[in-house]
RNA sequence: CGCGGGGUGGAGCAGUUGGCAGCUCGUCGGGCUCAUAACCCGGAGGUCGCAGGUUCAAGUCCUGUCCCCGCAACCA
């Protein structure tokens, strides 16, 4: 009886908070915390742990641009984020901060260490160096052979570095993928890695810095920082108290059962991560789980797209649940999401208010009008009941096996398909009949017994997902808290015959979509000022056009920060390996040349275009495409499907404003 | 160029070891009235991107081809 209990160890990656985060972020977290409930259901003692990454140079930046420090910079957006865990209903978890004093000071061992094993060794780290940004730059990132952030001249450069010898570990790394196919799920991101990276060759890995200073000093050697790799992945044991004596916790849990990671971090924690524990002579974690992404109206989520979904926007006006809910059941875990405010808002409607909501309210609502509320104990059977009583005896093993395998979206799908035989159940044993007999009263009783226990057995699977709703479900239906284990879903009967059951408010109420919508598309341009035209809930398609067709009024001073500019095409060419690009050399009087690359290879032969004056968006961030610097772009009507270049009079000099 | 992912009824997606093609939404028709204009039943609608091949049998394996998306390394 003594048993010790089973330990699970899940972690999120540490976020870094340059920013706020966003929908994308609550999605792993959310996943994670749905495991980490579900396992505690099941009985394991859990460690849930999650945080942030807070050195580097991108943050140092963004503080000197706000004018604070550094610190004081990650305080407030890490506040922020607490508050979303917070908002988001996240479990008992720990939260490292990779400016912990002891995170910090066992980072500082670790480096040691690896350099004392000869694992990391001092070295120079040659690259590209932009003096104006203070940057390096791999040759891969330049564009255009230029600063990719300012586009100026960068010189080559050498910095002093330490470097941790990941090249040799590149066969025991093979090994590992080998030998526990299990290691990285899905299967295949292995491929991947195998082919992307291990093939063609590790190289060693730049483990500090010195070009910048927001990192955690290498005590050995002053002037260098401690670079991501090192310090970030190593939050995972640290928060264990490896190499501190803040926690102990690290012979508990450690390896960890599973690093839920983005896809995009997968060969952070694919390859330098475990290599890096085969260095410390630590186990390696049990799995790597990369998830998908979530992408918005079909593109990449990102900031300059303005299309960045606000987890806590969504959460407030529907419910967390609603939220938490959404995200797990609509997407398949490991593979990218398309999200959309249309699909959010429908799932909410079907699954929620009709089918599960509704099914809450009218059970209750019978056991109110038949029984007043309370059941006799006297009660007939029927084998109209079985099929309901083996469904629900047998999903228990069909929820499990999905969750085991993070296949949420399937272990949700599994419990609805009850709620949904339960709704038909009420219509093949039509109570609203049964109740006019009073010989069938002990009938009519079994089966709104078989309707509750149903729910009952439905909200325990859901409570990870839907802890507060699943709560509110149970206390509507009068299952106390003991009578909703996990185990006891095990066999259907475990109300007792004469329960009593209470009326509650709607646990979600079905959402005016048009309306909705439209709110949601103002949410998320909040910069914006109104829309000229406000026509209700078009189609997804329709609504992209309306917003391109009529654009929102701005400012003159809005359209002054445009510099537009006539310039004179002097030389054109096809970009190779590109169907769709061509690269201009203009001309735009100030005797620099300027080179813009545009996409109308499809409809004008680069010969066409020389010689001819064009007016050119002279301000523009310059940016690389197919690997040419295109700085700035030309203006052009769109024409059906193709683009008809402005072209202006020859008698235009060259470097005229245009406005 | 390379690597990875994807192309399945109107829309969005599932389809482990090859075996009569499924789900949700929408649509059309019917039923019910306990319930959140909800619930239940039935119908229509797909030659599973295209072309070959292996097999008794392929969405599922092989080859070729077209299109879409993402990643290309110190960016965390």
């Amino acid at each position: 009886m003594l048993m010790e209990k089973p330990t699970f160890y899940i972690t999120t990656p540490i976020y870094y908070p340059s920013s706020n985060l966003h929908i994308g972020h609550s999605y792993c977290t959310v996943a994670a915390d749905v495991m980490a409930r579900y396992k505690r259901l099941r009985g394991y003692d859990v460690m849930f742990l999650t945080g942030t990454d807070e050195h580097g140079q991108k943050i140092e930046q963004k503080a000197k641009e706000a004018g604070v420090t550094p610190k004081e910079y990650v305080d407030k957006v890490v506040a922020g984020i607490k508050d979303l865990w917070k908002l988001m209903n996240i479990s008992e978890h720990r939260f490292i901060r990779t400016t912990d004093d002891y995170h910090e000071e066992s980072i500082k061992k670790i480096f040691k260490k690896l350099y004392d094993k000869g694992e990391i060794y001092k070295g120079t780290y040659k690259g590209k160096y932009c003096t104006p940004c203070e940057s390096f730059w791999t040759e891969t990132q330049l564009v255009d052979g230029k600063c990719p952030d300012c586009g100026r001249e960068v010189i080559d450069a050498e910095e002093e570095a330490y470097f941790f010898r990941l090249s040799k570990y590149a066969d025991r790394l093979l090994k590992l993928y080998e030998e526990n196919p299990g290691f990285l799920e899905p299967k295949s991101r292995v491929n991947e890695m195998v082919n992307n990276f291990i093939k063609p060759g590790l190289e060693d890995l730049c483990v500090s810095r010195t070009s910048f200073t927001w990192g955690v000093p290498v005590d050995f050697d002053p002037k260098h920082v401690v670079y991501v790799w090192v310090d970030a992945l190593s939050n995972y044991i640290t928060a264990l108290g490896y190499g501190n004596d803040r926690y102990h916790d690290y012979d508990k849990y450690w390896p960890a059962d599973v690093h839920f990671v983005g896809k995009e971090i997968v060969r952070f924690h694919s390859i330098i991560w475990p290599a890096m524990l085969m260095a410390l002579d630590l186990p390696l974690p049990k799995k790597v789980y990369g998830h998908g992404w979530l992408n918005f109206n079909g593109e990449k989520m990102s900031k300059s797209r303005g299309n960045v979904v606000d987890p806590a926007v969504l959460c407030e006006r529907y419910s967390v649940d609603a939220v938490r809910y959404f995200l797990l059941r609509e997407f398949p875990f490991g593979t990218d999401g398309n999200f959309t405010n249309e699909l959010l808002i429908s799932l909410i409607n079907t699954d929620l208010a009709n089918d599960l909501g509704n099914l809450v309210s009218r059970t209750v609502t019978m056991v109110m009008k038949y029984f007043d509320g309370k059941l006799p104990a006297q009660q007939d059977s029927d084998p109209m009941d079985d099929e309901l009583i083996a469904m629900v005896n047998g999903l228990k093993d069909k929820v499990e096996a999905q969750m085991e395998a993070f296949q949420f979206q399937n272990a949700i799908a599994e419990t609805m398909k009850l709620v949904s035989r339960t709704n038909k159940y009420i219509d093949e044993t039509a109570p609203w009949i049964l109740c006019k007999d009073e010989a069938k009263k002990g009938r009519l009783a079994a089966v709104l017994y078989n309707m509750l226990e149903s729910l009952r057995v439905a909200s325990i699977f859901l409570t990870p997902v839907m802890p507060a709703a699943c709560e509110e479900i149970q206390r509507q239906i009068g299952a106390s808290p003991e009578l909703c284990t996990w185990e006891s879903t095990q066999s259907f009967g475990q109300l007792p015959r004469d329960v009593q059951v209470s009326r509650g408010m709607n646990l979600f109420p079905r959402i005016n979509m048009e309306k909705e919508l439209a709110e949601l598309d103002k949410l998320m341009k909040p910069e914006a000022p109104a829309p000229v035209k406000s026509e209700p809930a078009p189609g997804a398609k329709e609504k992209k056009e309306a917003a391109e067709g009529v654009a929102s009024i701005i400012s003159i001073d809005d359209f002054a920060k445009v510099n537009l500019r006539v310039a004179q095409v002097v030389e054109c060419e096809r970009v190779e390996k590109s169907d769709k690009l061509l690269k201009i050399q203009l001309d735009d009087g100030t005797g620099t040349p300027r080179q813009v690359v545009s996409g109308i290879a499809a409809w004008y032969q680069p010969e066409e275009l020389i010689g001819k004056k064009i007016i050119v968006v002279a301000n523009l961030k310059p940016a690389k495409l197919r690997g040419q610097l295109s700085q700035g772009m030309l203006l052009a009507a769109d024409v059906g499907e193709g683009a008809s270049v402005i072209f202006v009079s020859n008698d235009i000099p060259n470097g005229s404003k245009v406005r």
